[in-house]
DNA sequence: TGCCGTCGGTGCGCCAGGATACACACGCAG
DNA sequence: CTGCGTGTGTATCCTGGCGCACCGACGGCA
């Protein structure tokens, strides 16, 4: 939740941590490189490690009975994989899907569940940022029901501009389509819309955020709700 | 989530308590009745009280910016409300409307915090509960998307009938078209068809369920799922 | 008994987005 | 420099659900 053109080698996560806490916890944490379209997690599988995003993000993704599929989070370096575990669940109800390439620290699920127990301070937080997931994740539920694609679609570049920390991002329509739950086609149209509109740039591919005030404008309110709950609960606590 | 003809007086997640840590929790329990329409909390307020339900059932209900709202969760004598709590946050993300009357059992916030404190068991039932809720948000959210008002709506009877305890529910089309976030017409349009196929019957806000597998076949597979969720990680952990 | 508020059935025009399909354009690899 | 795979533009038809509106029916109450 850095301003866009910054490349914080930081997680937000971690950095609030105090500064005794954080070392330890550091100390048991291992520095890997997520690669696009690796997946995490699959849903019901055990947790076995928890990732803090660096410059590289997350997807999280439901899935129904009938195959039907919906991203319903994102995480960067404003949080972390592995929430269920601080629930003393070992499973993940979704898919975690790497959405942006690059740099992350993760540690073992049960190095984890250690650190978890013998700090009060990293539970405290961690537990803050659970209750912005649970809340991002009512407003998702909402927001993807009664708002159209295209102010979907530009709070989504929106969440992926802030986590990529760029404004060149790399996705094909194909790509935000499933996103988003939609038509190919539809992201088409909405994508038209705000080149048209000078808000963002693309060619195959690779897509250029241009104005940003301009997108927040264009994007349902959404994209701003969940950031004011993020600073309430996590920045200013 | 018991048979639906029974009418426990329990709260399932207090049931679930050793003997010892239930008896000193219900102590600080005040039973009370909760009235239909009643607003246990609204977005962004502090939470007074933990509420358990018994034969009442509460709705979670999610706002958007613009005023659209959708609920995202449903809160009988399986569950609880107040579980920003446990995660350390004093302020409700949702509405909390209360959808059946009935008895309930509620604690101050912060006696229930002091419990918390100091009963790793109540702490380790009430996150499971968490991961649970959690698993249905993430479901509510892509159901909502992909799912059409004919199967919605029946899984939404069930979930009711399940916290309702009572195959008879007190509902009108507009209600259930608020809930649904759909229009009442389209409630009328798919409770036509259920009641065409003897599933249930209805007269001027008065559901009957008449075949409750029927409309376990007619719903989408998300009520299942939900059960499947609630069995794994609460009754069966 | 008659009024009126609530509840539910229905009709109409409209639109966003779904399914399907085809065509073009760029760019890399051979 | 040519071919093919991938990414994007576009068109057609279809459907679910929306907004709006009206009406009939039931039932509680005076």
């Amino acid at each position: 939740m850095q301003p866009s053109t910054l490349s914080p080698v930081t997680n937000h996560l971690i950095d609030s941590l105090p500064r005794q806490v954080r070392g330890s916890f550091l100390a048991d944490c291992e520095a890997i490189d997520l690669a696009f379209g690796e997946v995490l997690a699959e849903p019901g599988e055990r947790i076995s490690h928890v990732y803090f995003p660096l410059n590289s993000f997350i997807s999280l993704i439901a899935s129904l009975s009938d195959g039907d599929r919906l991203e319903v989070a994102m995480i960067g370096s404003e949080g972390m994989f592995g929430m269920p575990l601080i629930l003393g669940v070992e499973e993940s109800p979704w898919h975690a899907l790497v959405q942006g390439a690059g740099p992350a620290l993760r540690i073992p699920a049960a190095v984890f569940g250690r650190h978890l127990a013998r700090s009060p301070a990293l539970q405290a937080l961690l537990k803050r940022y659970f209750y912005v997931l649970m809340d991002q994740l009512s407003r998702v539920a909402a927001c993807t029901h009664f708002h159209q694609v295209e102010g979907r679609l530009a709070r989504w570049l929106l969440m992926t501009q802030d986590r990529a920390h760029s404004d060149q991002l790399h996705l094909t329509h194909e790509f935000l389509a499933m996103m988003l739950g939609v038509r190919r086609a539809g992201i088409t149209l909405a994508a038209t819309v705000l080149q048209t509109r000078r808000l963002i740039r693309y060619h195959r591919g690779a897509i250029t955020v241009l104005d940003r005030a301009g997108l927040i404008e264009a994007s349902c309110g959404c994209y701003a709700a969940d950031r004011r709950i993020y600073r309430q609960v996590i920045i200013e606590a």
